[in-house]
DNA sequence: CACCAGATCCTCT
DNA sequence: GAGGATCTGGTGG
């Protein structure tokens, strides 16, 4: 990467998942494979809340598949659904298991290997969806748990040194069955990297 | 072990 | 906007 990354710390994911939601659009997703970098900017998040959201994951009790969820603010939750995989970032602490659903990224850097990953060539269909996104940044649950404010790992996030205020649209969640009049989709608003508008 | 429910995506109308 | 492909984990017998 040409730029100095400013991984985020513990305590920006040590919040409400409504707030971290809204504070990840604009930070930057960066994976890293083989000393290569695939960087993404997040466009479109979902908060789960750490109780009494019965779309969350964690609405009923810990499992197998979802402990990663118990973890600190600041991990993955890599879960699988159908064909693909989905990641969020672990909010609160261990006892509040908040998180946030990354669904969408402007692709910024790597763009070659995302086509590759994704086998799309049109660059608007590479990363406009969570599934996508995953597939574009070949995570797997293979990362499930990994410490996104660890450098050194092969998945973090970092903010940017000066970014301009960008509009956010505020929306109901998306794919879920129950609690779908929540307004907890957030996306910029003038991104043409976004899974859906409205 | 069988069944079923998904935080999806793609391909048609 | 609808329908199907296709996979994994959770639950109950």
């Amino acid at each position: 990467m040409e730029w100095e990354p400013l991984i985020i710390s513990q305590s920006f994911y040590d919040r409400d998942p409504i707030i971290v939601a809204q504070d990840l659009l604009g930070k930057f997703l960066i994976r890293k494979i083989n000393g290569n970098f695939l960087v993404g900017k997040i466009t479109e998040t979902e908060a789960y809340l750490s109780s009494g959201d019965s779309a969350a994951h964690n609405f009923k009790g810990k499992t197998k598949r979802n402990e990663s969820l118990y973890k600190n603010g600041g991990h993955a939750y890599v879960h699988s659904m159908r064909q693909y995989c989905l990641i969020d970032v672990v909010t609160e602490s261990s006892d509040k298991p908040g998180s946030v659903l990354i669904r969408a990224v402007d692709p910024v850097e790597g763009i070659d290997m995302m086509k590759k990953h994704r086998n799309e060539e049109n660059d608007d269909n590479l990363t406009n969806g969570p599934g996508k996104v995953c597939a574009a940044f070949n995570i797997t649950r293979q990362l499930d748990g990994i410490d996104l404010t660890d450098f050194r790992g092969g998945l973090f996030i970092s903010s940017s040194e000066d970014r301009l205020p960008e509009k956010i649209t505020i929306s109901s969640r998306i794919g879920i069955s129950t609690a779908k009049d929540m307004p907890l989709r957030f996306y910029l608003s003038e991104s043409a990297h976004v899974s859906k508008k409205r």
